[in-house]
DNA sequence: CATAATCCTGAATACGTATGTGGCCAACTT
DNA sequence: AAGTTGGCCACATACGTATTCAGGATTATG
């Protein structure tokens, strides 16, 4: 096998033919440029370069604000570039620069891959990360994928992005699978969720015990002693585990001893809220209150106490998590711990920004709001 | 000026010195190449092509089974690739196709610049069309803006993306506007609306006037004959005017003249629809049913209805449009015409992508759906 | 067996920008 | 006045892939 096979470059090292030269000999002083139809070929630096009597290089230069080109080429470039209409070649710009001045956004919902069941939530934390995006001059590429697939290692590998956010739920096992996987490729990424010491990559999370402790203590501030809890709290799903610990640790400081049976398992979907409500009524255990671990179980169980005749909140009160738009307009609007979207998304944007840049980053909580809506009324 | 400063490419045709090689002479024959770590350095084609004993094009046509590559050469660069986890770089290779491979989702809702209350509508259909992308092969990257910026020209001028996806409310005046700049661009374009002969683009919709027949017919099935409608009819809301005639054309047709009296402004948000529910009780005028233009209006009705004393549906039959994920959640659940947001997110894709490669295309109206719940009750 | 058709591959090069380096000129130093 | 500094800019080139063209090898054809 010829070694030379696999040479880069057109002539490997033999002297160059005089007629030619490389890089758009048509091209040559201009000529050739001019001669193609402007309005169906979008301008290049060089068509700038051309009209403003500079180089290339100086284009490029002064449309970046480089402060090595004088004040006066500057304006005369911008403004003959805005003139012509010309808009840098975002792929020629990443190829050469090697950033993309994009991120990407992997959403995921293992349980549910179907299309309107989207958890609003997180839908509300894209509006948030989309906007602080445009905001810090970045694109945002998108994808709605199982946590299963393969779509994170692509991204940064093809240069799409500079870095990735992870966002959605899913069985923990799997995803920190992913996230060590990510680690080890050396990608930037960050992450929504529980924030624990020890964890793979970047996250931020909202400090769900103390959203937990909070829902509790309002609860136990309105009389109520005895408890519920609706939502999983194994391993699998970390950020509703902590948010039940916090329950407990509000209720052990008030002198009440959780009740494991005031405990029912659900995922975060409203038809898992009304199963675990209606699992809870047949355990026939007495309650008072249901913190739900997040709005959709709350939603859900409302229903499911609707049916069965008991009223929220004078028979039973109720606190969600997340404040998702349609916690106030649920019936009767539901008292909740609101997550601060804005915050949360720009949160997300500027540290995996920092990570890319290099600098310091660490992982964050963000302090939950507790929302006092009609769901919850004091004990009679 | 020297008619030779602006030229294109490094030696302005004179003659190339023999020593110097165009493109990475360092490469010659590999050997440069294979100094460099492999370990941070991403494999490129020349890296595999090296490894599989054949030129680099090859490789290149080999990974987008490109048919004049044996079958036997192209197994064995692909498993080379694997094992290497290449990954083709989309930056250089768009700039040299000429094609991104991605869409550009552009997400504006004019009035409410507010993060959280996005239009679940539009929230569900970003879900629905980002699947969609993924199934064609393509990324989309979306953004969330003012439909006054100007984000949509940057986009295929930039070379960001193959085309754009137009998504949302605003003033109509504007947007048309935008369109026809856009449509003089050259830009490939789908839109959701209304779907209208003489509009700029191509625009893919709800039969939003057999949507508005469809509710009004319900509620006169039902015995309702002042039947009202929530929502703005003037040509800034297309959708909605047109939902309204397709209610008055039920009307006609039942023998009821519709009554302008029963008609209230207002736009797709909760609180817009509480007060034109408000407006409507202030009149004074009797009505025993409403067709809200949307979802949101229609919750918001019923909070106003609630406060009123008036009970939902024996009071007052409530249809909405959309068919929102809130709208099941609301109390009592809410009777509306829903939308397929699967089918809609394929259809702008596929539309758009149909543009792209320059085949026809044409303006589409998707059926809605009657979904009947409890907010709806024959008259006593 | 010569010639044509076919198949596969390599050589050369373009895509449009960003950036390291060197050089020219004017304004300064001694 | 000779040397020195910055300020600005042009030159040369790399980034990694896709594509056109031409040619070698193989097979089909007469």
């Amino acid at each position: 096998m010829p070694d030379t096979r696999y040479a880069r470059g057109p002539y490997r090292g033999a002297a160059l033919p005089a007629t030619l030269a490389p890089n758009r000999p048509q091209a040559m002083a201009g000529s050739g440029r001019s001669r193609r139809a402007m309005l169906t070929d979008k301008p290049t630096s060089f068509d700038i370069a051309q009209r403003a009597g500079v180089s290339q290089p100086t284009v490029s230069r002064a449309l970046r604000g480089d402060p090595t080109v004088s004040e006066a080429t500057r304006k005369r470039i911008e403004a003959i570039a805005a003139q012509l209409n010309y808009k840098v070649d975002k792929n020629a710009s990443s190829l050469r620069s090697r950033h993309t001045n994009t991120l990407a956004l992997l959403f995921f919902e293992d349980p549910t891959p179907d299309d309107s069941l989207i958890n609003p939530f997180f839908l509300s934390m894209l509006g948030s990360i989309a906007r602080t995006c445009a905001l810090r001059g970045y694109d945002l590429l998108t994808s709605f994928q199982q946590l299963s697939s393969n779509w994170h290692v692509d991204y940064e590998d093809s240069h799409k992005a500079d870095g990735i956010i992870l966002l959605g739920y899913g069985d923990y096992e799997t995803y920190r699978a992913r996230l060590e996987q990510l680690e080890a490729q050396g990608t930037h990424f960050v992450r929504w969720g529980s924030v624990q010491t020890g964890q793979p990559g970047t996250t931020i999370g909202c400090d769900n015990v103390r959203g937990g402790r909070d829902a509790s203590a309002h609860l136990i501030g309105l009389g109520c002693r005895r408890i519920a809890f609706l939502g999983q709290v194994s391993s699998h799903s970390p950020e509703l585990a902590d948010r039940y610990r916090g329950a407990c640790s509000a209720m052990l400081e008030a002198g009440i001893d959780p009740d494991p049976a005031l405990q029912a398992d659900a995922i975060t979907t409203e038809a898992s809220g009304y199963e675990a409500a209606i699992e809870l009524l047949r355990r026939g255990v007495a309650f008072d209150a249901v913190f739900a671990g997040s709005d959709l179980i709350a939603i859900g169980a409302m229903r499911a106490f609707e049916e069965a005749g008991l009223d929220v909140p004078s028979d039973v009160s109720i606190v969600g998590f997340d404040d998702i738009p349609a916690a106030s307009l649920s019936h009767p609007p539901l008292t909740t711990i609101a997550q601060d979207y804005a915050k949360a998304g720009a949160a997300l944007v500027d540290t995996l920004l920092r990570q890319i840049r290099a600098q310091s980053v660490e992982a964050a909580m963000l302090p939950p709001r507790l929302v006092v809506r009609r769901s919850t009324a004091p004990r009679a």
